[in-house]
DNA sequence: CGGGAAATGTTATAATGTATCAAATTTTCC
DNA sequence: GGAAAATTTGATACATTATAACATTTCCCG
């Protein structure tokens, strides 16, 4: 597995892109999942960036590129890159963005920049070890973890110190 | 601070809304913050059970009542109750629950149980400490966070597994 | 009182997400 | 290969959640 780049420096995002959708299509061919085009194309739009996508936001561009796409379209393509952990939904910005783990078991924990608007996707195993054991605590069976944390990224923030 | 009902075990609920609204009047009182006759029957519809409330619920329940509401209206109560830590929004949820800390300061870590729809609202310091390392060490400044745990209580655990 | 700030009323609209059913495509299995 | 079944897509309509904008009222303070 490449090693991950940090959203908010710059970087070969091409890069980023390439492994998502390699890692993509070897994920779905191991686990008998079509990835159809058009399922392939909304995931690259999600990977444009490492910012959260709305998916009023990916049906735009689809739109824009002549496909004929409506919102179920766009809902029915994410649910699947969803399922088959390609794709992370943020709740607390009701937007979507490429998994930086994909094939991997694991919680999500996700810093988003309120500044520039960047998503880093962390593993954390020792907060996801304090959260199934807070879980446990209370006999509460945890199936489903969101975690997200605002804030400002480390560019940010030293941006916003110096001005 | 009394201590806390567990949602998904029968308790006399009614302590749990005398108890918030008294905690709630005490707290604005102390902030010079202005707990008008909306805001409060707001808060109190909020408390109405351990279910996490949408806005549009808490609005079909003013209309009931004569009120003569809108949505603005109840998001303008819902936003003071946030700001002054009276309530939670559960973003996986679009809804909104009481604060069973108000007035304490923490990161509330939500339980909701799938099946029953009762949401247990902890504070685990573990977790939260956990949270803040992992943020320090990508040098991410952390502001807010959203925890919120989908699963199966103990009592729905428990029935689901000998039906 | 009176002037300014805060809160509320009111209407309209934006943004996000689903239900439903028909048509097309792909897979399965003989 | 070809019919039947399952999956995927197209298309329309609608549901739900949230906000913008501006007028009016109420409250606070001097
Ligand atoms: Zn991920
Ligand atoms: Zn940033
Ligand atoms: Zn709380
Ligand atoms: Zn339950």
């Amino acid at each position: 597995m490449a090693s991950q780049a940090l959203p908010y420096r710059p970087h070969n995002h091409q890069a980023c892109v390439s492994q998502a959708l390699a890692d993509a299509r070897a994920i779905c061919r191991a686990q008998n999942a079509r990835l159809t085009p058009t399922r392939e194309r909304v995931l690259e739009l999600i990977w444009q960036s490492h910012k959260p996508l709305g998916a009023y936001d990916v049906l735009a561009e689809l739109t824009a590129e002549g496909q004929s796409a409506a919102p179920p379209t766009v809902y029915r393509a994410l649910d699947f890159l969803q399922q088959h952990g390609l794709v992370h939904r943020i709740a607390s910005l009701n937007a979507f963005i490429g998994c930086a783990h994909a094939g991997e078991n694991h919680t999500g924990m996700f810093l988003i920049c309120r500044s520039c608007g960047n998503v880093l996707e962390l593993k954390a195993p020792g907060v996801s070890g304090a959260i199934e054991d807070a879980a446990k605590a209370e006999h509460f069976k945890a199936e489903d973890v969101t975690l997200e944390i605002a804030g400002l990224c480390p560019r940010c923030h030293s941006e916003s110190r110096h001005d």
